[in-house]
RNA sequence: GGGCGGUUAGCUCAGCGGUAGAGCAUCUCGUUUACACCGAGAGGGUCGGCGGUUCGAGACCGUCACCGCCCACCA
């Protein structure tokens, strides 16, 4: 038995076990002998991350897809895991060392940090994956990778090292986005640029040797203290004479010159700008153009560093800032302040912190190499986006890619597999400025020690982390020194004759560990193989990649999918997915993207407990057009719910009616119009939700479903059945009993993809009668209904439905009290309606609630009229309605008629439009106009006999 | 400064070339063999403005207005 209301919290655990132990998600569950493969890869949320409501989203569209194709019979794996997302991670430690008063992360040193780490994602890194099974998400668990896994680190190195090999990975002294309280450089993507009330400071530098000055300006005058230079446009008149001159860089003293560069815009300001290598991306092009050594003026914490005098030293770069201003202001060198909106460079994460440009040594991928295949993918349809105008944003970030920063000084990632060493005399690099230190990349420490021993021709000695960089970093300069002093005899001899040691000091070989850790999207990047096995050929591997479909939001489409296409490609020789599913991003009820910060975040489990985890995936799938956001709205969630219930009430009422599954039922064989007529209905609706499910068109697949059950099998077929259950013609209820159970059978299989628990709960129930059941509802087959449907039987289904519609219609507004059962005259009845009358007099007088049907000629006065095809339905209602009321309504349908005709008319009478229109749209309306014109006759005509 | 998206019923949103839709809200009715998380009925829109294409335009094109997002180095 049924209870009378369905309870999803108690319900939804069961089945979720239930699921389990069937192993009803393992790859390949319920798939047919020989099925293809179908993919899908989870996006990995960030291990430390719990379920939100852009995760319920992404994720219930994935299980939409995973549950259809595995009806389908489909060999299908959903491939899940978490992501070490290494910032996020580190921070949320590090925040709880702090709040318990533990030794910090550099107190207790990189292993110890590591350790407790590990220990954090053994205690909590699993919410999430509970989170995604609690909404019913079908991914194999038993696959669950994380990206610290050993086999993704391993791909990880693998693929670190191949693209070294192949010149694709490089290290170099740029620019970085940097992060100074996390003190790591953060990529481009990370950097959210916001606009803010600031101020622009017109600096007078003096002319050297002169009396003369040249303007410049800026935003950050605390970076005046690295200017090498001052740039003019080659071109501008104004200051062809200063170029080759110096300036005299004032609070420092430095000699600056005075160059031409195109970068300079005569339009802007003086034209003159102010060159800082260092701390500016544009200026750090100028300075390479023209040679110029940047001065780097911060600490990693953007303090100002030992390369400006003494009184700025260790100042904060905002107190550096006021500082500067207030000497300036002293020399009289600030000319005029700006009051300016600016765009500030902030952490995107927090919104707090502000990004410096800073100068660093970082490891780079060639992304424009990369890129063109996975460009030239999409190009050639090889991968495609839906919807397809995100293929623009893609090409547009594509054909513009910079070089990917991939290493962070964090600890919390996958340690960089590369090693430092100082480099040989014969090293052609030797003694060149910025050559930096020796590289041997090698998946593990013994054959980097190997390569490195080659190298040397000698042993080498590893300092590990613990020794730290500074003691690294002179040993380091200690054998370099020692080469150069080798070089010259007479230098060799006066250090041999100093230092009796001096032969074996460079015996041993310092080496170090990088001890960067790379960017969390480059083994992102690798996920679509690398949690199948690779780089081990494993059978999954080769069963499994491409994957499919990717599911995401468009927030990560540079981020993840373009670099998951480079790698893929690169690495698999195939674009790792035929189709990116772009959703919609969730916002809150204005418009607002949900933020923490924000405060406007709706809980996606609140919802589960609150409505069920089948109304929360109803509304997200309901909701999720294409190519637009959505606003959530609980009301949404309300509605669906209800839907929920009344999926529940409408079994329970087979259940009442012992409406049981026949083993023998054939749906192509059915006496009854109403039978034949529903399972038709019912082939057309699975048809079409499987049809919008293939387009990625969600929301019109729930739709769909949601009017076919509720619109279609719950008002109508239910309640048209009622009659025959209770009628005296035993086989039409048998075979109407049958109907009722199979079209329920189809309606949890339709529904399931959107709701898995209240179906598979109801499939259970229903299975305790009745044939048994072969297997759970997720591993049952799609239905197979092409072919059914009964043109007839539509049409007699139609013309009831019509005309129960029209008494309702007039009986509420004639006022008949809802229980008062009238008669029904049928004045002008043709044969078919005739037929169609004996054939559902039981229903049409049960649902319009009629007391007795009668053929006639006459119409009593002060009756209802109702025009159905040839026919009239008369209601002798005299005494009951109101004439000058009936006598409105009629009018008001014959106007309607004639609006209608009016516009077609119009239509029909334009030669163009016959001469032009398409034959079969000129018969419509001509149709259209014949069966207006018919029903504004008979109206007139009932009209006409009221008085 | 570029690019993208939006503007349709009171609210949240579908529809994107041939008869304006849904959910919620509103109003009326409701002794019915499931369901009041329900049933029946009703009201409510010149589909942001203007121009154009077309026999025909919420729908296609142009333009304007407002809203939102993404990208971008104005010192």
């Amino acid at each position: 038995m049924l209870e009378k209301t369905y309870e999803p919290g108690a319900v939804e655990d069961r089945i979720a076990k239930a699921w389990v132990e069937a192993d009803a998600f393992k790859a390949g569950a319920g798939a047919k002998p020989g099925a293809e493969p179908f993919t899908i890869v989870i996006p990995p949320p960030n291990v430390t991350g719990s379920l939100h409501i852009g995760h319920a989203l992404n994720n219930t569209i994935q299980d939409i897809l995973v549950r259809y194709n595995r009806m389908l019979g489909k060999d299908v794996l959903w491939q899940p895991g978490t992501d070490h997302a290494g910032i996020a991670t580190q921070m949320i430690v590090e925040r709880q060392l702090m709040e318990r008063q533990l030794p910090s992360r550099r107190e207790m040193g990189r292993e110890k940090f590591l350790e407790r780490v590990w220990e954090w994602k053994a205690e909590s890194g699993g919410t999430i994956i509970n989170q995604l099974k609690r909404l019913g998400a079908s991914a194999d668990w038993s696959r669950e990778r994380f990206t610290m896994d050993e086999g993704l680190s391993d791909a990880v190195r693998k693929v670190f090292i191949e693209l070294w090999k192949k010149g694709l990975i490089y290290r170099a002294k740029r620019l970085v986005n940097w992060h100074p309280v996390l003190e790591t450089a953060i990529s481009d993507l990370e950097v959210e640029n916001i606009e803010v009330a600031g101020k622009m400071w017109h600096l007078s530098y003096p002319i050297e040797n002169s009396t003369d000055n040249i303007v410049v300006a800026t935003t950050r005058p605390e970076t005046m203290l690295g200017d090498v230079a001052v740039a003019v446009h080659p071109d501008d008149p104004r200051y062809q004479a200063l170029i080759g001159k110096y300036a005299v860089l004032p609070l420092i003293g430095r000699r600056i010159p005075i160059i031409a560069d195109e970068y300079a815009d005569p339009e802007l300001g003086s034209g003159a700008v102010k060159i800082t290598p260092a701390h500016d991306f544009n200026d750090f092009e100028v300075g390479q153009r023209h040679n110029l050594r940047p001065i780097n003026v911060f600490t990693p914490s953007a303090h100002i560093n030992a390369s400006v005098p003494r009184e700025y030293r260790g100042l904060d770069r905002f107190e550096a800032r006021k500082k500067v201003l207030e000497d300036l202001e002293a020399l009289g060198a600030v000319l005029w302040v700006e009051d300016k909106k600016i765009m500030v460079p902030h952490d995107e994460k927090t919104k707090q912190v502000v990004i410096e440009p800073f100068l660093t040594d970082q490891w780079f991928v060639n992304a424009e190499v990369l890129a063109r295949p996975a460009t030239e993918a999409v190009r050639a349809g090889r991968t495609k986006f839906v919807p397809q105008s995100w293929e623009n944003t893609y090409f547009a970030w594509m054909e513009n890619i910079k070089p990917w920063c991939i290493s962070r000084q964090l600890w919390w990632g996958h340690q960089i597999p590369a090693w430092f060493g100082p480099r040989l005399s014969t090293d052609p690099e030797f003694g060149k400025l910025d050559a930096g230190p020796k590289i041997f990349v090698a998946e593990t420490e013994a054959e980097a020690k190997k390569d490195a021993a080659a190298y040397y021709g000698r042993q080498v000695e590893v300092h590990t982390s613990g020794l730290g960089s500074t003691r690294f970093q002179k040993a380091l300069a200690d054998f370099e020194q020692i080469q150069r002093d080798r070089l010259n005899p007479t230098v060799w001899a006066s250090r041999k004759a100093a230092d009796p040691f001096a032969e074996m000091a460079d015996s041993k070989v310092p080496l170090h560990r990088d001890e960067d850790v790379l960017d969390t999207w480059f083994s992102s990047a690798l996920w679509p193989f690398s949690t199948l096995g690779w780089p081990a050929n494993t059978p999954e591997v080769k069963r499994y990649y491409p994957t499919d479909v990717l599911v995401t939001g468009f927030d990560i489409i540079f981020f993840w999918v373009a670099r998951m296409m480079m790698m893929g490609l690169e690495f698999m020789g195939k674009e790792p997915f035929h189709t990116v599913y772009v959703h919609a991003l969730v916002r809150d009820e204005h418009g607002q993207k949900m933020s923490k910060t924000r405060g406007n975040v709706i809980d996606p489990l609140k919802l589960v407990d609150e409505y069920g985890a089948d109304a929360t995936r109803f509304t997200l799938a309901a909701m999720a057009a294409q190519g637009r956001d959505m606003r959530l709205a609980m009301s949404r969630v309300e509605g669906y719910r209800n839907f929920v219930t009344k999926l529940w009430n409408a079994a329970r009422f087979l259940e009442m009616n012992g409406c049981v599954r026949e083993a023998s039922f054939d749906p192509h064989k059915l006496a009854l119009p109403v039978n034949r007529w529903i399972v038709g209905a019912t082939a057309k609706a699975v048809a079409e939700v499987a049809g919008k499910i293939e387009e990625y068109k969600f929301n019109e697949a729930a739709n769909a479903a949601y009017d076919f059950v509720w619109g279609t099998y719950c008002d109508w077929y239910l309640e048209l059945a009622k009659p025959v259950l209770t009628g005296d013609d035993a086989a039409e209820a048998a075979e109407t009993r049958a109907t009722a159970a199979f079209v329920l059978d189809q309606i949890l299989k339709l529904l399931h993809p959107f709701m898995p628990f209240v179906t598979e709960e109801l499939w259970g129930e229903t299975g305790k009668t009745g044939p048994a059941r072969e297997n759970l509802l997720v591993l049952s087959a799609w239905p197979e209904l092409a072919g059914l449907g009964d043109a007839g039987a539509t049409a007699e289904m139609e013309w009831l439905i019509a005309a129960i519609n029209g008494i309702r219609s007039v009986r509420t507004e004639m006022n008949v009290p809802a229980a008062a059962k009238i008669p029904l005259l049928i004045v002008g009845a043709g044969e078919e309606t005739g037929i169609r009358v004996e054939s559902q007099l039981q229903a049409l007088m049960r649902l319009a609630r009629l007391d007795k049907v009668d053929y006639g000629s006459d119409v009593p006065a002060g009756s209802a009229q109702i025009v159905l095809g040839e026919a009239t339905f008369v209601l002798p209602l005299a005494g009951i309605i109101d004439i000058d009321a009936e006598r409105v309504r009629l009018k008001r349908e014959v106007a309607k008629e004639e609006v209608e005709m009016g516009k077609i008319e119009k239509k029909l009478a334009n030669a163009q439009f016959v001469a032009k229109a398409p034959p079969e749209v000129i018969e419509e309306q001509r149709q259209r106009l014949a069966d207006a014109t018919t029903r504004r006759d008979k109206l007139l005509a009932a009209l006409a006999r009221l008085s």
